[in-house]
Formats: C-alpha cells, structure tokens, sequence
DNA sequence: GTAGCATACTAAACCGATTTAGTAGCCGTT
DNA sequence: AACGGCTACTAAATCGGTTTAGTATGCTAC
C-alpha cells in the first residue's frame, strides 16, 4: 500500500489550468497515472487493484476535487460526447421546441451539444456541418435545414424532406395533417378555404401543400387558386401572415375558413382579417399548425394542428445516439414518422351563411 | 523544394477518422509535421519558409480537404474557443432571444457555445457550470439564472443579481423600467392599480418589485396589499398569470389597471379579465414587461416594458470574450446597465371612471 | 527448486495537433 | 580558414489523459 506523500502537492495545482491534472493526483497518492486512471474510470484493468487502495484514490480524487480534463480524453478514446444541432434561428419556438426535446435525451446520456443558426445564409448551412466535424461531434441534427452536404459522421433531420444517405428523417404525417384539418373544416360547413403555403425555403412548404391538396381532392372539394397565398420574406414573425393575408382580402375572392402553414402566420392573418373587418371564427374560422405555446393564449384561443416538436426533438436525440452505437455501417432508419393532433379551440366555427 | 510523393498517401486517409491528419498530409508533401503546421496556421515562425513551399503545403492541403483537429489544437493551446450558456429553459422566449444575441456575437469570432438547461433545479445549477469547466470551456453566460459556485472562468450573468466576485452583471435599469410603466398609467388617470410580482426563483422578482414600490411612492401612489399577486410554478405558461388574476379577481377588490411581471402572464391575466366580464382596456389596462414576439400579436396588443434581450445577449458575449481575451487579474465590469424602453400598444387606456 | 500463475502495479505508446530548440547547408567576411 | 549569420527546415517535447504490454513479487504446485 503507497502512502500519500505529505501535503505540499494540495496547493501546488497550476494557477492557470482550472484544477487539478491527473498527473498531481497521481503524484499526491504517490501512485502512476495508469494507475490512477483505471481506478477512476473503473475501468476492467483496475481489477488486480486492491480495494484499500481503490479506495484511497477515490478518496484523494475527491478531496482534490479531480476532474478528468474532458479534451486530453475525447482525444484519446476518440470520442467527444458531444453533438451538433443546426437550426435556422433558435429565438423561434419552432426550434427552441424541439432543441428542448433534443437537450432532454441528450444530457442525460451524457452528451453536450453545440447550436449553431444559419439563418438560411446558404454559405452557412454548407459551412456549419464542417465546422461542427472538426470539433469532432459524433454526430448531427438537422432541424427544418436541407443539408446539402453528405456528412461522415450519423445525421437526423427533423422535417429535412430530403433523400440523401446516411440521413435519418423524422417527419410528420402530413398526410394525415392536412386530413385532420381539412375535415374539421368541412364538417363545420366550409368550402371557400382560403391557404397560405410556406416560405419557398422551409423544408415543409412542399410536402404540406401536396397534402392539403390531396385532402381537399379526397373530400371533393376544389382549391381554388386566387384564395391560395403564400409567406415570403425570411423572418419569423406573424407580419409575413399578415401581409399575405392581406392581400387574400384583397382579392375580392370570398371566403369562410383560412387555413395558415403555421401558427404564427395564422397569429398574423387573424389580424388582418379583424382589420378587414371580419369577426374571427364568426365571420370566418382560421386554423393554424404547429401549436406553439403563445397559440393556446391567443384571442380567441387558436385552432391548429399541433406538431409534437418536443418528442420529434427527443426522438431525434434517441435516435442519433442509437445510431452512433451501432457499428459503422449498421442499418439504420431512413424516416420515422410522428402523428399530429388536431387542437379545437376558438378560432374555428361552423360556417356563418351555409350555402 | 520537396516534391510530393506519388499519390498513394492520397487514399490513405484513415476510414475511422473524420478527414487527413497533419501527419498524413505532411507525408504527401514530404515534409516535417511542423512544417506544415507553421505554414498552415501562418504562424511567425513560417516566414523562413519560401513561398514556393508555403503554396505548395496550402495546396495539398486544399486537396486533401485538411481541416486540422480542433480538440487536439485545444488541448495543446489550452484554449477551446467555446464557452458555456447556462439557462433556465430553452424553449421560453426569453432566454431563446438572449441566446439569439449571443450567438450572434460568439459565432463570429470563432467560438462555439454549448448550451444547459437547468429547469430550476439546484443540484442542476450547481453541476453544470463544473461539467461546463470540465469541458474546458473558457467562459460562461448564465442567463436569468443565480449561480452559485465561484467559477474558475470568467463569467457574464444576464439578469443575475448577485454580487460574486468575478462575475460581471448585465441588469435592466429596473428603477427606470418601473416609472415608465407607472407613470404611463398615472398618465393615464390609474390610481387603483393591481400587481403580479414574479416566482421567487426568477432573479429579477425582488429588484422589480422593489422598483414598483419606489415608483409608486415617488407618484405620490400607495400600493394595496390586497391587489398584488405572485406567480406561483415551474412553468413558463400563461396559466399561471391567469391563475393569480382570478384570484386578484375574487378578492374583489376593484382595479382598472394591472401591472404584470412578464408578457407571459399578462396573456394569461387577460384571458382571466375576459372571463371576468372585463374588456381590455377599456375596463382594465394591462402592462406587460419584456416585449416578447407575440407581444405585439396579441389581441389587443400588448403594451409592455421592452428588455433589449438581444442586445443584452451580444453585449453578454461581447463582454464576456473580452475578459477572456485580458490579461488574468486584470480589472473587469462588476455591472453592466441597459435601458428600457416603453412600448405603447393597445392593452392600456384611459380609466374608466375618473374619480 | 522451479515452473506457473495471480497480484499489484508501472513504463511507455498514443491521440493530433502546436511550438521550441536545434541543425545542416550555404554564403559572405575578415 | 574560421566564423557568423541566414535560410529552410526537422526532432522532439508538450497538452492531459487512456490503454497496452510488461515487470516485479510472492505464492502454490509438482
């Protein structure tokens, strides 16, 4: 059994690294480094070491309040326990929802994660995932963003929409997000229904639209183009709704329901309808999608379908991790996908002259 | 000149590794690693170097697609070019636009961020910022949030209300935030006005309120007991403002204006006035404090006490890098203060009845 | 008496860069 | 001819851990 060496090695940690290197440690209990490191990281090798002493190292680690530096040892296992998330900007709740979801999962297993927002600056969306690779994270996810670059370590998009290999895909079913909102809209007699599409850039402006066509065909009815708007601009706030539903109005084409790509653009028309005029749902009924927080707490409180962000981001933090477990080249999912829900609140009402 | 080997070390770049090594890249160059680091990082001790070479090294580098390992940089010159952001919760609106702001500021200089997200919880508050510093961050920004381990890296507190050495303060100028928003309502012929003070955890209660009373005493105005409430709860829903003005609504004593701790619980509040019977604002004015996004969406719109979260979130960063970047010891800013800024929407009106 | 084996460790390589100290070769002086 | 100084590099230490291979010691079995 070593004994530790007389104090003097307490107060000689380095002014200028915050702590106590294992080296110090090691020296204080008068063990090697190896030693030590096995003990710490009860590690299988550390099994000839008998427990007095095990103890005795635990002991000073604590005393000295030992840290392992985490770099020295991401570099050596080559592992990082680290992941990025790329989104387009976090102050949205969009995002900021579903990184909740992701920090859930992910700091209980262990792992950190770096942000980084490209604001849709496509020199940024190419430059990020390099950026994040040579900071060695172990794997990626992509949040509304089309990585257009193959990356060499696992990767989960959360509504990417796009095929590209060694990508996970967690979407929605729109499908059945379109259906929920479109019957919900018939059944209280609609059939004017006025759209507003997403921005050309967000990844689910597509494959929303393709659904809410499909529903439509599927309960008979027509869309009919002059009542079909569409977000332009790049910020988030509901003054893209409001503009687009502006110009709706001023079409002159009438109509009883608004459908919006999302919650805030559906926050933003609201506005410009009552502006128009209109009693919201008397005159007209507006549904929204995503349901984000502030959607519950508008007046009247918002319809929409509600996307589960929280557990798409949890989802996609389980399944990355999964992924960088298994064996390189291991099958892996090419999509999952979540079901919405649709939330009746007030924004929506039977139709007010049924035809 | 060395000329570069034939191209078979041009495949050999390691599968399990993300890219080339140095080492590989100067065996296809054919000369000495530090070489081509000095080259590559354009370091003083390359200009012996003649620039034949110096293309040459840059070049193959270019080919090769070298991005040199950023861990293994970091553990060598001890700087990590990341530092740590402590939070409450991602997905509130607060700390996602503070965040926004520094992000904006970090990215630019070459830094990363890994973000926390506590949740209140203390033995969270207490951990993280040491895993942070295990991580070899070289700084951190807790936001809204009272840390309360002297850390061993410059930290920045946005909202954080303690005087702890080393810690430099970005705080709101509380006193002026307060008689904006009370003389506002003076102005507006308010005598009778109610209160929603903020969780005791949340760092900002106790000095706004303290500021409320002030402002009140220096308008000559007393403050009923009876007519303030407190935010009771984790979480960040309107709900819990509603919760709190029904009960200032039972109490039954009359108000006509109320003064809120945050635009969360004004939503909430304003839904309970509605159900109250009460218009707003032509029965009650309601203020709300921070000017969120949806702020200005609501109906009616809110007014309220804008906090220049971005730009407390940049200056947090931009303070923050520059004490890493000084000299250890040297002087730094105990407190940093910005203003507020009274945002007049349609939430407040004239009293009803003027005594 | 010694081969074999377990116990209790240690020395040294290694991860992938950066950085310091040094060296070999050449040129120009005195 | 010897020296200094410049040019163009390289060898090796270093960061702080992890991990493999190895060694010294004591004990047991034959």
């Amino acid at each position: 059994m070593p004994r530790p060496k007389s104090g003097t090695t307490l107060r000689s940690r380095k002014a200028s690294g915050q702590g106590v290197s294992l080296k110090s440690l090691a020296e204080h209990v008068g063990l090697s480094q190896a030693a030590v490191s096995l003990v710490i990281n009860r590690s299988p090798g550390a099994k000839s070491i008998p427990h007095r002493t095990q103890e005795l190292i635990r002991q000073a680690a604590r005393e000295l309040n030992y840290r392992p530096n985490h770099i020295a040892r991401s570099l050596r296992q080559q592992r990082s326990y680290t992941i990025g998330v790329v989104v387009p900007e976090i102050s949205e709740g969009y995002a900021a929802l579903v990184m909740s979801g992701i920090e859930d999962h992910l700091l209980q297993e262990g792992y950190f994660y770096f942000v980084v927002s490209h604001r849709h600056r496509d020199e940024l969306i190419r430059e990020y995932p390099l950026m994040l690779q040579q900071r060695a994270v172990e794997g990626m996810i992509a949040v509304d963003t089309a990585i257009t670059s193959a990356a060499q370590v696992p990767l989960v998009a959360v509504s990417g929409h796009r095929d590209i290999p060694g990508v996970t895909n967690i979407v929605l079913d729109h499908a059945r997000a379109a259906t929920l909102a479109m019957e919900h809209l018939t059944k209280l007699g609609h059939r004017r229904i006025a759209f507003i599409k997403g921005q050309a850039f967000s990844s689910d402006t597509a494959i929303r639209w393709e659904s809410v066509r499909n529903a439509a065909q599927a309960l008979g009815l027509g869309i009919n183009e002059r009542l079909v708007g569409q977000l332009e601009g790049e910020s988030s706030s509901p003054e893209l709704g409001y503009v687009v539903t502006r110009k709706l109005l001023a079409s002159g084409e009438p109509f009883t329901a608004l459908f919006a790509f999302n919650d805030i653009s559906a926050i933003g028309a609201i506005q410009a309808l009552r502006e128009g005029g209109k009693s919201i749902p008397r005159d007209v009924s507006v549904v929204g999608f995503d349901d984000i927080q502030s959607a519950a707490f508008q007046n009247p409180a918002l319809t929409t379908v509600r996307q589960p962000l929280r557990e798409m981001g949890m989802l996609a933090a389980e399944t990355l991790l999964r992924r960088i477990a298994a064996p390189p080249g291991a099958e892996y999912p090419k999509e999952i996908v979540v079901q919405p829900e649709l939330v009746c609140r007030a924004s929506t009402a039977v139709v007010p002259h049924p035809s």
